[in-house]
DNA sequence: GCAGGTCCTTGACAGTGTCAAGTTGATCTG
DNA sequence: CAGATCAACTTGACACTGTCAAGGACCTGC
């Protein structure tokens, strides 16, 4: 049925390893191609050149990406703002954890976001999050999601939840915090 | 005094002029030296490779980024609010007009953030809207302006304030209407 | 006049993405 | 079963990138 190629499968394997390993520099067609043990040129037959690989990468991704917000939402109990929490906290734990996924999936400029492939999954992860908002959602239009979203984005981009501050600041308050500021009332 | 050599300064100007052309991919030290009309090596005398130059690039952004935020809350009147939600405007607007300059501002890898020159014209952004904050801070831990800032940058950052919209809704709401449930109280 | 140093050029190198052409091997066709 | 077809992959080349070493021009101070 949809049999993926094994060879596409490894060179996705083996981007999302350079990736972890020495960042979006490390990533590139021949270094995949060559852990993968296949020529310089192969990887055009799986993928749309370079860009094609990275959205590939980042589609898969956000597959994990939405896993990890599942996870996080189900062991954090039945109680709705729990269940909000764990699922930002699961956000900030991806962030921090896959650095280099979490560039490509939002801000990486060669990655097609309308990619079939990619759109979906990520419509996905955001579905999570707006499901877990509704609870607390008083306007019709998705403010509050947006709202949550905005901000749990902004805190992992910004660096707020990693351990190496760039920051004018001495210690960050906890999004948890942050979080009940948007939901009081 | 601190006369910035004429050539330091006229790499720095073509390379925003590449990166506002043609994205980050555009931005390269030879490009930029071929629009200075200097040699492909004169760069590397001025800063510290490729970089270099993106930290050079990205430090003079922070500092008009600093005066649009300045520009943006003076326009905005007296009132505490109004001048706080005239600063967000103005990161939106900045992120949306200067969209190269702002991913390399926040989120390109290549930056050394650490730079004497970035670091405090950084910082200085920040303080800005630290300050427009202050008036509606109730606990001293600065989380408020941290939810502030982080709110902004990822509504920024996840694209609600560009027109095309690479997201599952039709119509994002008002980054205002977001703000306001963050002050409210 | 001339040593020293800054600024820049020239030339080379390894590495990158991408394309064209050729090879191989399996699968389908008559 | 022989031959055509076609996709997967290799080989080789090209332009482009950042970076480095060596050298040249030009000014400054002595």
């Amino acid at each position: 049925m949809d049999e993926t190629p094994p060879l596409r499968e490894s060179l996705i394997q083996a981007g999302i390893a350079l990736l972890a390993e020495g960042g979006t520099a490390a990533l590139t067609l021949r270094q995949a191609a060559l852990r993968a043990g296949v020529s310089h040129a192969a990887p055009a037959h799986h993928f749309n050149g370079l860009p094609g690989l990275l959205t590939a990468i980042a589609a898969r991704a956000f597959d994990t990406f939405a896993q990890t917000l599942q996870t996080a939402r189900d062991g954090a109990g039945d109680d709705p703002r729990a269940r909000l929490q764990g699922i930002c906290q699961g956000y900030l734990t991806f962030a921090a954890t896959h650095a280099g996924l979490f560039h490509l999936m939002f801000t990486a400029p060669e990655v097609d976001r309308h990619d079939p492939a990619l759109a979906p999954a990520a419509a996905h992860s955001y579905q999570i999050l707006q499901e877990a908002c509704r609870p607390f959602s008083s306007h019709p239009d998705g403010r509050l999601e947006v709202a949550v979203w905005s901000m749990v984005h902004g805190f992992a981009a910004l660096g707020f939840s990693t351990p190496t501050p760039p920051r004018p600041m001495t210690e960050p308050p906890k999004f948890a915090d942050l979080l009940d500021k948007l939901l009081a009332r």
